[in-house]
DNA sequence: CTACGGAAGGCAAGCGCTTGTCGCAATGTG
DNA sequence: CACATTGCGACAAGCGCTTGCCTTCCGTAG
């Protein structure tokens, strides 16, 4: 059915063996047989046959990539920028989403990786003992996870926090809540931490509430209890919670940026369009995909033994309109 | 490195034949013989390399799926749905997103082909003749477009448009507005044919404004037509843009459901959890995955030429509070 | 007792491509 | 002019698995 290598050759009178290096190894080939070759390859439309191929090369010409949840506007840009760059060198992404069944991402990755040339795990979740148990995994690079051992590419969400937290000293909040993300989530651990520090420093009252699913209805849950405290300003474990604490809250009555600040984290798409805009922090996934698609080539292009490679990006806070000075409520609180 | 069939064959002194078929044909082998091999594959841990397999096979046990933009809160459903239900069939999905670049979607969609058992196409954008170019690639299934001698799967969302308009018209609405999704958008195209007639059949006066891109941002710019414009509800292509929309609007100055009804398309979970919540076209994106994988599966599972498989399924609207009895704004147009 | 049919498993031929090795001609060197 | 070098291609051996066909063996029927 389809062309064959071997059909190409035949067509010419050469071996296989030359048409096959014509197309892999230029170089190998007399640049008038090349010619010939490609000319022939075209006209008979062949293409080659990946699979054929991946069977004696042992390379997939695939990368994949497990997430959490596609449906998290946190993750999208990073699978679009992985994809556009694995495409530049002429590999497909095969995209896995777990649905945030952090049980299901092991044998999810382990099963991929039989099938691809590298893997890009972004697991949030997942307890770090069992990321660990996939280190063995050739070319395996971690998003936004520490893993000894292995590459990964680390997003410092520290800098962002301090920031969000110095913005909203600076406004002259005193008395503000943080809502905990997903429990085992290690980002939430590291943002947790962040905040704590900071408002300890500047002496600030923290509250700390959650923790909750990284989604907009949990924002809403929140958002009862923001109500309930008497906190002036909110920093959420990310946009989707603060999207949901900030559609609550007007709900009940309250104006977002002035009756009361809130903040995201992630600077998803949605924050430049909620009203009001939502002021976040930036976390550069893209540019984190993009990184760990870097180390999958660049560690395919030198063969042996690769030392894990690590990378760092920073986060910012992004100041929109849902952040103000204080406005608190009058006495305390009301129904 | 890895065990082979025949590192297992041999353990066993029987031939990679009969350890191949004890696995894919287990009736064809004797019971006791069977069982050895099991016990002996689990305890070499012998995986099967899928990739010789293929070779051999011709069987990728590969979907593709390829969609416009996951960041679009339509297609996550989408996605999930056809993953799971290919997953229960020891399938892996092969997901591509083209960014909105139709142009490309013919050549990925090609590309894909050939690594996959089947290919599922969700392409609201591309041209029907060029969509109509790829039937001939075995077992491809459109989602939400008609293509001719293909396996589609429909989503009619004339229903559900009807259903909008006539909700508009109970609630006193007669002045009302279309906001046009993307220029060669299909949906698009059958979106305001439903509206169009069904405005004409209820005697109400509709103003379309757009095209516009399926994104927030784009609502944003909608919303200032709108605004400026004498309509007191208005139906936007879908969810995004109704989001974009409500958020100018309220920017503005207006109150969603009081001074403008507003509805979406999609259904997606955003518009539950907006504020006020988007009354919306529930359009059924996961059931139409699931439809579409089982059609491959079908085909797969039934060897010869197959006929083109038609699905077809409804929308309908879910009301929320976004739209409301009109409450024309003063006089005409404020600042 | 021979013949035949079916079940179980072995044999071997690939699937389409890559790649190490080798032959051969053309070129360069002393 | 004999020799070593180099560049081009051909040969052939697989990669790990599937599958059509064949052999062997046993049970049953004629």
């Amino acid at each position: 059915m389809a062309v064959t290598l071997t059909d190409v050759a035949n067509a010419l009178g050469l071996s296989a063996s030359t048409v096959s290096r014509a197309l892999s190894m230029p170089e190998k080939v007399n640049a008038q047989t090349r010619e010939r070759i490609q000319q022939t390859v075209h006209q008979m439309g062949y293409v080659p046959n990946q699979v054929a191929r991946s069977l004696t090369s042992g390379r997939m010409d695939t990368l994949a990539i497990i997430v959490p949840d596609i449906a998290n506007p946190f993750f999208p840009p990073i699978i679009k920028a992985v994809q556009a760059r694995a495409a530049r060198r002429g590999m497909t992404v095969l995209l896995s989403d777990v649905d945030e069944h952090a049980v299901d991402e092991i044998d999810r990755a382990r099963n991929l990786a039989k099938r691809v040339d590298g893997l890009i795990m972004v697991s949030p979740r997942t307890a770090s003992a069992h990321l660990a148990g996939l280190r063995d995994i050739p070319n395996i690079v971690f998003v936004n996870r520490e893993v000894e051992g292995a590459s990964f590419v680390l997003i410092d969400d520290g800098d962002g926090m301090v920031q969000a937290v110095e913005h909203l000293h600076a406004l002259g909040h005193r008395n503000i809540a943080y809502l905990n993300g997903p429990k085992r989530s290690w980002s939430n651990a590291l943002r947790q931490s962040a905040i704590e520090s900071a408002c300890a420093r500047l002496g600030m009252t923290l509250s700390e509430f959650g923790p909750f699913e990284a989604q907009i209805q949990a924002g809403a849950r929140a958002a009862d209890l923001v109500y309930a405290s008497a906190v002036t300003a909110v920093i959420a474990y990310d946009d989707l919670i603060a999207l949901g604490v900030m559609a609550r809250l007007t709900e009940r009555g309250l104006r977002i940026g002035r009756d009361m600040s809130v903040i995201g984290v992630d600077d998803s798409p949605m924050s430049g369009m909620a009203y009001p805009t939502l002021t976040s922090v930036h976390v550069p996934g893209a540019e984190a995909g993009v990184a760990a698609v870097d180390i999958i080539l660049e560690q395919l292009s030198t063969p042996g033994k690769h030392e894990p490679q690590i990378v760092e990006l920073e986060t910012h806070l992004i100041v929109r309109s849902s952040t103000s000075v204080p406005h608190p409520r009058d006495g305390s609180v009301a129904v």
